[in-house]
DNA sequence: TCCTCGTTGCACACTGGTGTGCAATCTACT
DNA sequence: AGTAGATTGCACACCAGTGTGCAACGAGGA
């Protein structure tokens, strides 16, 4: 009876079945961006897998897509939490935010299309908190006389970060012309001249 | 045997079967807007008609689809072509085209939904007419340097009135905040100046 | 009055996805 | 070797939506 209290990796067993969950998490992400209407058995076969075995890891296909947000979330809530933590001018936050987001909501973009019907409600509410930390920082800027105030900053966050989704889900998601579109488009919209826009994304290409 | 070559109305029985048949259209509009994953007889019940009434004017779901998106892309064609023809700068052209489309992309927005999964291809291809007008447009606008250049037109054009779409489906749908958001917010991602964006929409509140 | 035709209500078959049950199998751990 | 547990393959019931068939019903038109 030598149980070292919570063994850390119970061994190569549970290591196994972690890779096969975290496969079916990483498919599911691909197979649904591709078709938000794909089936637990689509992304069962794409994982090399039988679709038994998924119900095995996730009881049911909610189930699937809340884990699903939960980590779009945990990785989005760390890249704002840094970025707002910066002292640098709002609008160069923001630059460097869409250059980092980028990787993510592309990788998540099938969220944007989930986000209505069915799963929407769950999906929205998980999303809560980045939406407040994205508001934090648009506020911030308008407060600085950074971005324009033609909208309150609960609402132009919204919209910019949903041209973000948008253009990520978008023909040109593909290499940085991608980010760059991204980056430039939301700047202007957050009311930053095009030189300045243009700027910054030149300092991080 | 006096018939009137082809008769204009034949008379209320048509009258009242076409009533119906646009009533269906309507209300899978709205019906379909709120869900896109409404069925047949969700449209049905809406319409104040039985499931097996909508199939005996649209044969399949996909019917009746297209014939929305046919009306969508004759009330856009019609608003695009004729503030392409004025001959005013292409911002303030691009200005009036909003706050006219405003009505109608919030009515259609479920086209947007509908854009992925199923529909998509059939919608997509109907869709290419208004997408090159958009697309002149844009391109005029920033042959005369009013609008930024950081994106080819066609790209552009797709992304602003992505825009458009994704206001008329927010929140923020209701009243003329909605189009005032849209109008201002598409004039800046098209690289006109905040001072420049706020006077256009100020002309026409 | 009779006829036409849109509408209705009910039936049905078909499809496709979901979630469950269970015995068999294979493999890492003891 | 023996065992626990993840995985498999196949079974099933269930549900929801689609599209069709057909015998009524009911109001406008000949």
């Amino acid at each position: 009876m030598c149980n070292n209290a919570v063994v850390p990796t119970e061994s190569s067993r549970v290591r196994s079945m972690n890779e096969t969950r975290d496969r079916i998490l990483d498919v599911a992400l691909d197979v649904l961006g591709e078709n938000p209407d794909a089936g637990m058995g689509d992304v069962a076969s794409a994982a090399g897998v039988v679709r038994r075995t998924v119900y095995g890891h996730f009881p049911s296909r909610l189930d699937l897509v809340r884990t699903l947000t939960e980590r779009a979330v945990t990785e989005m809530t760390a890249v704002l939490t840094e970025v707002n933590a910066s002292d640098a001018e709002a609008d160069a936050a923001w630059a460097e935010f869409v250059a980092r987001l980028w990787p993510v909501a592309h990788r998540y973009r099938v969220l944007l299309a989930l986000r209505r019907g069915e799963y929407g409600e769950a999906i929205h509410g998980m999303l809560g908190p980045v939406d407040e930390l994205l508001a934090d920082l648009v506020k911030r800027g308008q407060d600085t006389d950074v971005f324009a105030q033609h909208l309150p900053a609960g609402i132009l966050s919204q919209v910019a970060y949903g041209v973000v989704f948008a253009i990520a889900d978008s023909d040109l998601s593909n290499g940085t012309l991608g980010a760059r579109a991204a980056t430039i488009t939301s700047l202007l919209m957050l009311g930053v001249p095009e030189t300045r826009a243009t700027a910054l994304v030149g300092d991080q290409s």
